[in-house]
DNA sequence: TACTTGTATCGAAGTTCCTCTATCTACCGT
DNA sequence: ACGGTAGATAGAGGAACTTCGATACAAGTA
């Protein structure tokens, strides 16, 4: 179930460190590694999976529990939990019959802190609206 | 310039708050509003382009020092500063004959804390690596 | 072994996306 | 007003993505 999955993160530390892409140009490749992991959740079912998935108690989610939850066919689901599990958002693991994902914590650890500007809260000049 | 960009965000509050994505198993419709940001992120020239913009010192580029600095046409840079216009993340502005795009921070916040786990850092279990 | 259930993989159809060339608009000189 | 430069828009070609039905694989059970 772990293959080669995308391994962008993790070299610097595991999260709130980093160049950061709001504070440095960011070089062209990891641009694009970066770019697989956004383009991941850049689908509404691929996000409400995360979600789902990270938001359980247990840490854990049985696929056969996700694929009821869309109106979409059984192969559908199972693909974009692959994409997620390729971006390196998700790690699943076989018992039995079923097949249970857990969040891969890291990953959007990782995200956030690339997101987030050095300075902190205090927004520049906010509520002007001309 | 600022027609009716995205307004995903914002709702409730500018940053550090919310639902969060990882504690909530989001709503379809949040999803879709998020999923169009996140999509906004999934392509590494606009990584790039967003990272140029961010990492200025004066908070502000010229389109005319972000076009020369791909090997792509004009009209498809143009493309992309409109994709990161519409998803909120940057705004444009013309003086003269340029036009100038500056980073939206609260749109950059708002992903960060929504990708912010609620117990903050201390990872499970970090430098293990059974 | 055969049957049933859960999950993944395999094409295929329809849509969306990225990129281009050509063209248009906005602004500034002269 | 005319010409030149910066940037945006329009349309088209080709690649990538989302979704499906059909099928293969894995693991229990009779």
């Amino acid at each position: 179930m772990s293959k080669q999955e995308l391994r962008v993160l993790g070299q610097d530390g595991v999260a709130g460190c980093c160049p950061g892409l709001l504070t440095t140009p960011l070089a062209a490749e990891e641009a694009a590694e970066l770019a697989r992991v956004f383009k991941a959740l850049g689908d509404p079912v691929r996000l409400q999976l995360l979600s789902m998935i990270a938001s359980r108690a247990g840490g854990e989610v049985c696929v056969c529990d996700l694929t009821p939850a869309f109106e979409l066919s059984q192969p559908t689901i199972s693909h974009h939990l692959k994409l997620l599990r390729e971006a390196g958002l998700i790690d699943g693991q076989r018992r039995g019959t079923w097949v249970y994902y857990r969040l891969v914590p890291e990953t959007t650890d990782r995200l956030a802190s690339i997101l987030t500007r050095p300075g902190g809260d205090p927004l520049p000049g906010p509520e002007d609206r001309s």
